[in-house]
DNA sequence: AGCGCTTACGTAAGCGCTTACGTACCCTAG
DNA sequence: CTAGGGTACGTAAGCGCTTACGTAAGCGCT
C-alpha cells in the first residue's frame, strides 16, 4: 500500500500565520470566534500553500464523514449507470466522494456489500436497484440500515419500499398501468409479459400495474402470458423465444425493462418478426439507447439522473422518524415498437 | 455530517483477549512477532465482536490508503461503465474501495478532479478515457501524476499514453486498420469517417489507423472524408447528417465509436438509407449492446471490463521507472451492419 | 556460568486533525 | 472602579489505529 506524502499540514498554515491550530482550524470550517481579518488572513496562506485537509485525520478527529456509498446491481447495466451519474453529480457539487459497490443482483451478496460500506464508516448509504421478495434479506437489510442510521448515519434507496429509508420511487405500478392501456388502445388482446426474475419487486410492481389495466378493461389477467426471466438483454431473448413458441397468437410484448426489451427485439428480428407490424414491443425505464433502437423503443421514462440526485438529496436532509417518499413520476413515451393490432 | 458511531475498537479486542494494542494489531495485521495460538485467539474474538478496523484511523496511523479514484469521462457511457466494472470486481476481491469522478471530456475539470483525488489521499489513481490534444494539460496532469508518484502514490492510466505512468493502451491504430481493411475488402472505395473531436489522442489514433490502411493498398488517405463531432451518439447523428449531404458518394461509414455508430445508424434509419445494402456501418469498441443493434454492429472488440481490471492490477504492482504499457489486442467483429459495396 | 541472539510481547509516541475548556482582553452596567 | 459577560484566541486532550523501540524470557553456544 502506497504512503500518503508531504502536503502542507494544518500546523503549516497555522505557524505561517501565527496562529494556533485550533484558530486556524476554526477559520478554515468557517465556525465563529474568529476576527474576520485573521480568519482572512489564514484562508489566504492556507491558498498559497496549497493546503487541503487531511480527510482522514478530520474524519477521525470529528467523526463526520464524507464519503457517501452507492450500491447498484451493476455498474454497466444503463439503468444503473444513468443513476450513478447523477448521485455523483451532486456529490461533486457538494464536495462528496461517492464508494461505489456492485451487488450483482445478490441480495446475499448485496447485504455483505452493505455491511462493508457502514463498516468502511461511510456517512451516507445509497442503495439502489429492485428489491428482493426475500422477507429474511429484506428485514436483515432494514435492521442494518436501521442500526445505521441509529448512530447517526444516513440513507437512502432507489426504487425499493421496504428498508425503512427514505425513498425515491420510481412509478412502476403506474407506468405498467399506462404501457398495457397504450397497447390495447392499439387494438392489441394477445399481450405478453416478458417479466425479470420473479423476486423482484420491480418485475411485481410493474406487473401488478399491467394486471390492473387489463381488469379495469373488463379482461382477465389470467389471459396474460408472462414469461420469467433475467432482467437483462439475454432474459429478454430467452422470453421471447418462449413468448413465440408457447404463445404464438401474440400480438404485443411487454418488457419489463429496456434491457429485457431489447433482447426481444433482437430475437424477433432474428426470427423475422416485423416489429411493431407483426409484433409490438414496449419497454421500461427509457434508457438513452432506447431512442436509437431499431426500431426506436416505446417505453415509460424514468428520469434516472435526477433519481440518483433526489436520492442524495434525502439521504442530505436531516433524518425524520417517518421515511419520506418521493415518487418519480412516469411519462409513456411513444416510439416506433409499437403500433395498432395485425387485423388478421 | 453524520457521526460515526459505537462500534467495538481494536482495544476491546484487546481487552477481551487479555493482550496489548500492539499485539492485536499485528495478529489482525497477520504480521509476525505473535504466536499462532494467541493470534488465533484474537481473530476469533475479533471475528465475534464483529470488529472491523476504522479505516480513518488506519490510514493516518499508517499512512497507507487502501481507495483507490478512478476517474472517467462520464459513467452513464457503457464504454467507461465497462470500464468501471472491471475496476469494481477487481477491488471489492481486494477489498478495496473505488472513488469515481467524472470528468465530462473537460480536461481542465479533469485536472481539477484529479486533484481532487490526489488531495483527498487516495493510494490509487486510475485515469481512463482519451487523452487530450492540448500539451498544457497533458503536462500538468502528468506534472501532477508524477508528484504524486514521488510521494508513494500509484496511478495508472487506460487509453493515454502520454502520461508517464503505466498504461493499458487498446489497440487503436490496429483496429481502425482492420476496419478499414475490412470496408475495402467487401469492395467500398468511397468511405467516410465519423470521427470524434480533433483534441483526442483516441480520434487521432484510430484515425491513423485508417489511414495507413488506405495507404497500404496504395490509395490516398486524401480521399478519405473526415468529419468530427461529439464522440457520442448525438455526434455519430449530426456527422452522418453531413456524410449523407456532403460526399452522396459514400458507401461505408468508419464511426470511431460505437456511440457514434449507433447516432450514425439512427440517422440513416431515420433517411431510410439501408444499411448494409447501400451503406456500411462499422463501428469501435463493441459496447454490449452492439451485438443488439438492428443491424448488429460490425466493430473491434475491446476487452473494456478486463482493460480496468488489468490497469487496477497494474497500479497495485510496485513502481518502475519505466511506466509499463499493456496492449490490449482488439478483435474485428463482423456481424450485420457490414456487407459488399453497392455495385451501382 | 555467562554471553549474545531470537522470539513474543508491552509501552508509548505519534499520524493530522477537531473541540472542550481555559485565559486573556475589552466593553458595559452598577 | 469593579463585577459580569462577551469575544478572540491558545492549550491540550483526544479520535483509533500503527509501529519503533524496549524488555523479558528462552535458547544454544563457548
Amino acid at each position: 500500500m502506497p504512503r500518503a506524502s508531504h502536503r502542507p499540514r494544518l500546523v503549516d498554515v497555522a505557524e505561517q500565520a501565527a496562529v494556533s491550530l485550533a484558530t486556524a482550524s476554526r477559520a478554515l470550517a468557517g465556525r465563529e470566534g474568529v476576527s474576520a481579518e485573521v480568519a482572512d488572513r489564514i484562508r489566504q496562506i492556507a491558498g498559497e500553500l496549497g493546503y487541503v485537509a487531511n480527510p482522514y485525520a478530520r474524519t477521525l478527529a470529528s467523526g463526520a464523514t464524507s464519503t457517501v456509498g452507492l450500491i447498484v446491481h451493476q455498474i454497466d447495466d444503463p439503468y444503473f449507470a444513468e443513476i450513478a451519474a447523477g448521485v455523483i453529480q451532486l456529490a461533486a457539487e457538494r464536495g462528496l466522494l461517492v464508494q461505489i459497490c456492485q451487488s450483482g443482483r445478490d441480495p446475499g451478496y448485496e447485504l455483505q456489500q452493505l455491511r462493508h460500506l457502514i463498516a468502511q464508516r461511510v456517512g451516507i448509504v445509497l442503495i439502489s436497484g429492485s428489491g428482493y421478495d426475500d422477507p429474511r434479506m429484506e428485514a436483515a437489510a432494514r435492521a442494518e440500515l436501521a442500526a445505521f442510521q441509529d448512530h447517526g448515519g444516513r440513507a437512502a434507496a432507489i426504487g425499493r419500499h421496504a428498508l425503512g429509508v427514505d425513498a425515491v420511487l420510481p412509478d412502476n405500478e403506474a407506468g405498467g398501468h399506462a404501457l398495457a392501456q397504450h397497447l390495447m388502445d392499439l387494438g392489441h388482446r394477445r399481450i405478453a409479459v416478458a417479466a425479470g426474475s420473479a423476486g423482484l419487486t420491480t418485475v411485481a410492481d410493474r406487473l401488478a400495474g399491467v394486471s390492473s389495466a387489463l381488469r379495469q378493461r373488463g379482461r382477465s389477467p389470467a389471459d396474460l402470458a408472462v414469461v420469467h426471466g433475467d432482467f437483462t438483454r439475454a432474459g429478454g431473448r430467452a422470453a421471447a423465444e418462449q413468448i413465440l413458441n408457447e404463445h404464438p397468437e401474440t400480438t404485443a410484448i411487454i418488457a419489463l425493462n429496456d434491457a429485457m426489451a431489447m433482447g426481444v427485439l433482437s430475437t424477433l428480428r432474428s426470427r423475422r418478426v416485423p416489429v411493431p407490424a407483426r409484433m409490438s414491443v414496449v419497454g421500461f425505464d427509457d434508457v438513452s439507447v432506447a431512442a436509437d433502437l431499431a426500431p426506436s423503443l416505446t417505453t415509460i421514462r424514468l428520469p434516472m439522473t435526477e433519481m440518483g440526485r433526489t436520492a442524495l438529496t434525502l439521504a442530505l436532509k436531516p433524518h425524520t422518524t417517518r421515511p419520506r417518499r418521493r415518487p418519480t413520476g412516469h411519462l409513456l413515451v411513444v416510439r416506433d415498437s409499437t403500433g395498432p393490432a395485425p387485423t388478421t
